[in-house]
DNA sequence: CTGTTAGCGCGTTCAA
DNA sequence: TTGAACGCGCTAACAG
């Protein structure tokens, strides 16, 4: 609703700050683009910068992005918002964004959600790239085409990817255990098929095998706590390692549940091992031995590689490595010579 | 890289569909915005469609929203990414949104960051409303002016709001804990000055003070293990609590560290109580008694609220109990008759 | 130094 | 039943 005269509720266009200013739609432009040394009097940029300040002028996004074609926005997709991983990678991706002009945006994209879902829901190509966590480049559909850069993913997909080095991390912790004394391990492995999982598995598999008397048990579980501690009491139940190693630190807290369920105490009996460092590794008691993956540096990361790719370079695939977070939960095995 | 016919693999307009199917634009807009009927003969609506399918037409999106001046997107602004809980009022909203044929977009706004820090790092107005979780409605600064509603935040803000219940749920936990027979409380508040934690501590003085001979001390602590640890042994040593109300799981995480440090048994000489029922809750051992907090219904509330407002309605601002869960973090104090 | 002009791709009148 | 024409607000050429 217009009201003439007085005060307007409505908002203003470049051509009303133009016409208050008393010069021309290009010009105000020119000026609020910044770009403007040289080519227009500091005294008409500047009274061209009050009216825009007194009218409260802000550019209309939609029409700048039609006539630019691009949006300086960047799309984080998530498989899940509930897991405070995700916070840290956004956090590392936002810092380098903002660094450069850009803004993230985060859109959770949980997996078997089929694109046919919400033709308008999904923020499509407003956006100039997209980063993507933790999933397969083929559930990208939607996004297909749009340049990306694949975080913790798949490097086999084609998309340049920055991933941790899990398989130097599930290395790490086998050789501190090792070192503790342990040979028998069990692998609680998280029943997800994501290439983070695959590689984990292998490469604990390996490290076990490489290990002189190394054994191996393994069994699956979804990631939470109820059902990793079902998947814990079924395999201490059956073989007896002296250590577990978990895909991740949920499935440790369910371990922790199943071997006190047992009668079992960590580390004494047996020692337990987590993936991650999230907030629960320190709230666990005892707090968990663990590999704290750098998730801020995979979003930073990211986003640089994001940001080359827009460029027209072709940014290399990447390998962070995590680093060995030895707590409480691991010991040297009953009856050990120290 | 799509090769067909030796094209180039450029983004259709509806222009490049209409041509396809020997149709002119406008057909091609109201074919595919679904009111055709009676205006375009069945034949060509089909042919349309096909056309468009064929060459993978998806509308231009910044210049739909330039026609239309609406986005059907709203944005979820929620003060960290770091917190499972986020991920729940996400998945109601966005629930909701998709009835609609809305669209929701999450922007993590820490406090503390001004608006100057990214001019055009916040999707700024190519959306059409916002949702704001846990914060004041001052800190909305840039959003101002744009429909907006309030979710669990402060109800005296002036826009519509959707909160929970906490001093309900306060005086539940206190309800429980007397009928177990505690009179001498603690309360580990968090110190972070939003309207939920004022609240919580507001009901917790009121429903204790109600009490016969009801006492209470209080700590305040950052909202994270460690320092609740700290904050936990300190109030312990002073005072002796056979009960202690934690402002949130995290906070009791650290309140079972300190009891154990103290030699205390959870729940044999203490009992510990949590607030929101987060994963950690059932992390823990023992598990946690705590309020859980219909999180999802909140974001779906509030996307119902946000909807009614953007159709010109004027929500009523309403409030969301929570649920006792008891669990096994509480118990009689040692010595009570049972 | 500044104003005029021409679209970006779409949805929606108006004529045919 | 369909097509031609217009304009949303902005920026980038090109004139003046």
């Amino acid at each position: 609703m217009r009201h003439r005269g007085g005060s307007v509720s409505i908002r203003p266009t470049s051509r009303d700050v133009a016409q208050a200013a008393g010069v021309s739609q290009s010009t105000v432009s020119l000026v609020l683009a910044g770009k403007w040394t040289g080519r227009v009097s500091p005294a008409t940029a500047e009274a061209v910068r009050a009216a825009a300040e007194q009218l409260g002028y802000r550019p209309n996004l939609a029409a700048r992005n039609l006539r630019l074609g691009s949006t300086r926005t960047v799309l984080l997709v998530v498989p899940t918002l509930s897991s405070p991983f995700f916070g840290a990678v956004y956090t590392g991706a936002a810092r380098v964004a903002a660094a450069h002009g850009f803004g993230i945006v985060v859109y959770p994209w949980p997996d078997g959600v089929g694109p046919a879902d919400s033709p308008f829901a999904a923020p499509h190509d407003a956006i100039d790239g997209v980063l993507a966590s933790s999933m397969a480049v083929e559930s990208l559909g939607e996004f297909a085409g749009t340049p990306a850069v694949m975080l913790d993913s798949d490097p086999a997909g084609g998309a340049p990817t920055v991933n941790f080095d899990v398989a130097g991390g599930m290395r790490a912790l086998v050789g501190h255990l090792a070192g503790l004394g342990h040979r028998r391990f069990g692998h609680l492995a998280a029943a997800v098929d994501e290439w983070t999982f695959r590689d984990r598995g292998a490469a604990l598999a390996e490290a076990v095998a490489a290990l002189p008397d190394g054994r191996l048990v393994r069994a699956e579980t979804a990631i939470d706590v109820p059902a990793a501690r079902v998947a814990a009491r079924d395999l201490l139940a059956g073989a007896r390692p002296t250590a577990l190693l978990c895909d991740d630190d949920q499935i440790a807290a369910g371990a922790y549940k199943a071997a006190r369920g047992l009668g079992l105490e960590v580390p004494g009996d047996l020692s337990v091992t987590g993936f991650d460092d999230v907030l629960l590794a320190e709230a666990l008691e005892p707090e968990l031995t663990t590999v704290r993956l750098p998730a801020e540096a995979l979003g930073a990361h990211g986003m640089t590689a994001l940001l080359d790719l827009l460029g027209g370079g072709r940014p290399r695939s990447r390998s962070l490595a995590g680093e060995l977070m030895a707590r409480g939960s691991t010991a040297p095995p009953a009856g050990a010579a120290p």
